[in-house]
RNA sequence: GUCCCCAUCGUCUAGAGGCCUAGGACAUCGCCCUUUCACGGCGGUAACAGGGGUUCAAAUCCCCUUGGGGACGCCA
């Protein structure tokens, strides 16, 4: 056999689809498991949605989640397309151009091939003509589309006009689908397609068919949406006498409503997911699970992209689509955050630090690591937790102090004890702070807890925060008795 | 309207005729741990859409109903 060979081919309309994305998960892991090729291909058929900027967004956002091609369009094909490049890794392959507009001659000729050979024809209905038409289909409430008027009419090539397949009426089609088994068509209610636009560019029932042909590739994986038209395809691959790829359809993502995953639902690109904190690593581990499961009693769901490769299964991805479960993964991504070394936490926490304005001591961000690993759902959550290390001045929430019986003067009390006391020690670490806090409580009548909570706002301003001593003594002596002082002054003036 | 797909806890799912008094995970609730917040541990609530078959036996196979979704573009 063959070595499989995938595609992930995209439309650059705009943001990447986590849809999409668990969709290219499922043909790279294929492709890893199985020694194949993963390819990608630009589909920018459709002029009029075109986003100049998606394809370097789509690049990065592969990259950044660890998926990498082995085919796809090099920074000259890019460059000649009129797509920026900047910062993307040259690629290319023996089955370029890999962007779908760069292919056009191609198209074309396949068109031209299919209208000899009696398979397609000539339309020139301009649009207006196709409106009225599908007017009068909605009034007599017979199911809209294209009612094949030009099948027979030989329309010349020098006028302006489209290319439609012709599809076959009463004729059984089976789909045989990698993930759903046999699909039956007894009478599929399709018309006559348009393959060829008048703009000279195809159709997607044009340009995939063609590409996936060309480019010699095996299993075509894509998004059950298309299933419908799957029988255009099946037609077309047969006026060619070209071998059909094995085709699955895959599940959709969808929405808390149940309909497809949109914006409306809360985030749904790529890059949002990256901006919210989340690690590549739980991205990819949480969308390769919507659809699919490893099976046989398989109990494990975290997994690195390596056993995940290891355990996929075409076999066992779903037929029913799957709801994206924001709590999900968001318990995925602390699991995963949870398994990082402190180094490698670190380096992915920082940026999201001095995005928002800090000074990021390294030294400083490696010790308190530990203490906030456990504290994240995301990565952007660690910025309220370590924020006090890194900035000059801090706001204390005060009123979080009284609780259990506690009131600025006892506050002031127990601070000044704890800046006494903390001052006097001879060496500023962990053990000494605590066994110096520790030994506070016994001089009061206050609850530990509440004394406790005094000097974590006095010395961090904050409620909520890594686990007080270590976050006393990774702060300094210098800078914890100053807090200090700064929160007995604002209670006194309170 | 026509065609197609789908159907196990709220959610992701295990289950390929007896192993199911239906298992796990997230969420949720309770308890434990605990200096805050978390992590962690223990336990609870919670599902085979309905109806017919087939079979000694059905969550699993077939049919119908219902429900949900998708497609019907010179979009992909």
């Amino acid at each position: 056999m063959s070595t499989p060979r995938l595609r992930f081919a995209p439309s650059p309309t705009g943001y990447f689809h986590v849809g999409n994305l668990r969709t290219a998960i499922f043909a790279w892991l294929t492709a890893r498991q199985s020694g194949g090729k993963f390819c990608l291909r630009i589909e920018d058929t459709d002029r009029e949605r075109l986003v100049l900027d998606s394809i370097r967004a789509i690049l990065e956002s592969l990259s950044w989640i660890g998926m990498d091609l082995d085919e796809g369009p090099s920074l000259e094909e890019l460059k000649k397309a009129g797509y920026s490049c900047e910062g993307v890794k040259d690629m290319g392959g023996d089955h370029g151009p890999y962007i779908q507009s760069l292919r056009l001659p191609r198209y074309k000729e396949v068109a031209e091939l299919l209208v000899e050979k009696g398979y397609a024809y000539r339309c020139d209905c301009t649009p207006e003509r196709l409106e009225e038409e599908r007017a009068a289909q909605m009034a007599r409430k017979v199911p809209p589309g294209y009612s094949g008027y030009c099948r027979d009419r030989d329309v010349p090539k020098d006028k302006p006009h489209v290319i439609r397949f012709k599809i076959p009426h009463g004729e059984k089609i089976i789909l045989n689908d990698l993930v759903r088994g046999e699909i039956v068509w007894e009478n599929p209610a399709l018309r006559d397609t348009v393959i060829l636009k008048s703009d000279g560019f195809p159709t997607y029932h044009l340009a995939s068919v063609c590409d996936d042909h060309d480019m010699g590739i095996t299993h075509v994986f894509r998004g059950e949406e298309w299933i419908p038209t799957t029988p255009i395809h099946i037609k077309e691959y047969e006026a060619l006498g070209w071998e059909m790829p094995q085709i699955g359809h895959m599940p959709q993502v969808l929405g808390d409503s149940g309909k497809k995953l949109s914006k409306r639902e809360g985030a749904v690109s790529v890059d949002s997911f990256r901006e919210g904190g989340y690690l590549p690593e739980a991205l990819f581990n949480f969308l390769a699970l919507i659809g699919w499961s490893p099976g046989e009693g398989e109990e494990q769901e975290v997994f690195t992209q390596k056993e995940l490769i290891e355990r996929f299964s075409v076999k066992k991805i779903n037929k029913a689509g799957g709801v994206f479960s924001y709590d999900k993964l968001g318990w995925m991504n602390g699991m995963h955050i949870r398994r990082l070394s402190i180094e490698e936490l670190a380096k992915r926490v920082k940026p999201f630090l001095e995005n928002a304005g800090l000074k990021v001591d390294d030294k400083i961000l490696l010790e308190i690591t530990p203490h906030i690993q456990e504290r994240m759902t995301v990565l952007t959550e660690a910025l309220g937790l370590v924020s006090f290390l890194f900035v000059d001045k801090i706001e204390h929430e005060l009123k979080s102090m009284f609780a259990k019986g506690i009131d600025a003067p006892k506050a002031i009390e127990i601070l000044q004890m704890g800046k006494q006391l903390l001052n006097e020690l001879p060496t500023f670490d962990v053990a000494s702070v605590e066994a110096t806090i520790r030994g506070m409580v016994g001089k009061f009548t206050y609850p530990m807890g509440a004394i406790f909570m005094v000097m974590r706002i006095g010395v961090t301003g904050k409620k909520v925060t890594p686990p007080l001593f270590e976050s006393i003594a990774i702060l300094g002596k210098e800078k914890s008795l100053h807090r200090i002082d700064q929160a007995i002054e604002k209670l006194a003036n309170a």
